[in-house]
DNA sequence: CTTCTAATTTGGAACGTTCCAAAAAACAAG
DNA sequence: CTTGTTTTTTGGAACGTTCCAAATTAGAAG
């Protein structure tokens, strides 16, 4: 309803000191005489006073906004990751400018270039698929700390934090193989991501450590997704020789394959050993419950905003790559005897 | 790396013009010559200048930002109706603070006045369960156009979108009655929330409406999760005489059904009809399919900011209160013997 | 070459804050 | 009552834009 909103000059004026004096008092300064702070405090309520940290950001060039970009948020590991990094950030007296990229490269532009306008003070970047070095380059060299999450993108000179993909599928593998299975498939994910390739790397190595022989038709490609996981299944069922457990390039691969399993009246973690990746919530209550590795995506958010925060209060400093750890937790869907944790490094 | 951002007069001291010119080719105006606006776009490509949108507002005393707060983003329909809000507003030329309050009105009031100070053109709050009218008093009062979405708050004198609950669980409940249930549940939900007294209200009268008796022990409580779902179907098996079917708040809540009805060997869609509410992307791709009340959360969150947009282009309006209609999809779960498509208004 | 009009350009004030150097006030000591 | 010291307060410039009234330039007509 106000024409104008009430300024700092405002109150100046009806508490009869000068704005700086105010402004000290916004500030919390300790300059200020008790009985003046209280007098100006009074008066900011009793107008309605809000500050107007625009303005304060144009004063002192620098922002309290943190831009997120994430590549598909009704994935509920991006989404659990989301909410991690808007606990941080939050709690640390900033703001979000929190933007879905729906896998778009030229949406993601659009919405960087975007944010860089508004102002912010730090970056941190799902990416989407296809990302190029060039696209975070601009913002990188004006200053503005950039920090990669979960997917790298080659050539970018930035920070990254990134899940130990190679260490965790491994694992899955050695555990599947330690429950005796020998035909064992990798279901989901384009060939085109870091992720599944890193994820495969551990695959195929875990497989050759046990000497056992790599059937290049046990790689199904697919959308990472649970209509993928479905589909990959269908293509696995024609097989003449079938495998009898499988890694999955994420939880919603895993959810989608235990779907396509039931749909030819197999029964998961029965007749067929699944192993997720991701460990999302919906992970531990499902049924079967799905065995996984636990990437704790909330903690990764977590850590990405503290990155972020630590590069901007630190002014500039070297890119850092930090590779979070993973667990391996079992539970029903891989079919093992006894409910065991195995925990890695 | 620059110690200080390029500015509006640094190109047009490089064009040998004032900086009002280069204000004015920034803003697509018609007055200026067209070979100076070449010189001008040229310089902005060369000295990598950004437009800095924070100055603009403080001077026009009005922002491109709208603010979005959701109280569960994990929840994949909010997750989703998040995404929809940002493809409006994005393509509308806005950027978004999109906030979780993670059903905490501590943490939503922080979040909307800290919105606030960063000088939001409007807001679209999902509101915490218990947000109380005062908790946005102050924004509406202040101009600033506010919708409410999907869970209303009473009191508030501001526009609401909201989906019909009443008619959707009507329906649902006459589909289940058609398919010859007599014994029907309702699970999972708070009472203290005005969503689910809504769909609690339309299961009555349905079954009123076919001379149904209610058993007032067929309506469990639950969180409105996966987990509450499978708290709701143990917390049933223990009845004498058990439901044979039921509709649940959520999707969420239906999924959780069908993990507890596995557990307890009852095959969901055989043993068992299921309907939910919402329809998220997993319902169609689950196993069995989910029959669920389809409230298109997508659309919804693009309706929601398309209302914010069209109040702050208005000035000021009067709120406006919109009910989405809604309509039952019939897939697997509730055992229909036939793929049918029921519309409703 | 004037004069008139239309097209283009331009200084400065303004938006709401912070910062700085300096002024004013309060207090202490001589 | 000085003088010195500490505490508190204060104008104005600055941040990067937009807006306005006014100035300048270009073009047309006489």
């Amino acid at each position: 309803m106000n024409k104008t909103r009430t300024s700092i000059v405002d109150i100046a004026h009806a508490a009869g000191v000068s704005k700086s004096t105010v402004s000290l008092v916004l500030q919390g300064s300790p300059l200020v005489n008790e009985k003046t702070r209280e007098k100006v405090n009074a008066l900011i309520g009793d107008l309605g006073y809000v500050y107007n940290r625009g303005a304060a950001n144009l004063r002192q060039s620098k922002s309290k906004i943190i831009g997120i970009v994430v590549n598909d948020l009704t994935n509920s590991f991006f989404a659990e990751l989301a909410v991690g990094m808007d606990m941080m950030v939050q709690s640390a007296g900033y703001v979000q400018f929190l933007a879905h990229s729906g896998e778009s490269v030229d949406r993601q532009r659009e919405v960087i270039s975007s944010m860089r306008e508004n102002g912010i003070a730090g970056l941190i970047l799902s990416p989407a698929r296809g990302t190029e070095a060039s696209d975070i380059k601009p913002l990188a060299d004006s200053g503005i700390p950039v920090v990669l999450v979960v997917r790298n993108v080659p050539g970018a000179k930035v920070s990254t934090l990134l899940s130990d993909n190679y260490v965790g599928a491994k694992a899955a593998i050695r555990h599947l193989i330690s429950l005796g299975h020998s035909r064992i498939a990798f279901m989901g994910g384009f060939v085109d991501t870091a992720v599944f390739g890193e994820r495969l790397r551990g695959y195929r190595d875990a497989l050759a450590e046990a000497n056992i022989p790599l059937n290049e038709k046990f790689v199904i490609h697919s959308a990472p997704s649970r209509a993928g996981g479905v589909a990959a299944v269908e293509r696995m069922m024609v097989f003449a020789e079938r495998p009898t457990s499988a890694l999955c390039l994420n939880d919603a691969v895993a959810f989608g394959v235990c779907d396509g399993l039931r749909s030819s009246n197999i029964e998961p973690g029965k007749g067929f050993g699944i192993i997720g990746f991701d460990d999302v919530i919906e992970a531990k209550t499902a049924v079967p419950a799905l065995t996984t590795v636990s990437v704790d995506p909330q903690g990764m958010g977590q850590r990405a905003a503290q990155l972020v925060l630590k590069q901007i209060n630190a002014g500039q400093t070297d890119p850092e790559s930090i590779v979070t750890s993973v667990r391996l937790v079992v539970r029903q869907s891989c079919g093992a005897p006894v409910k065991q944790l195995e925990e890695l490094a």
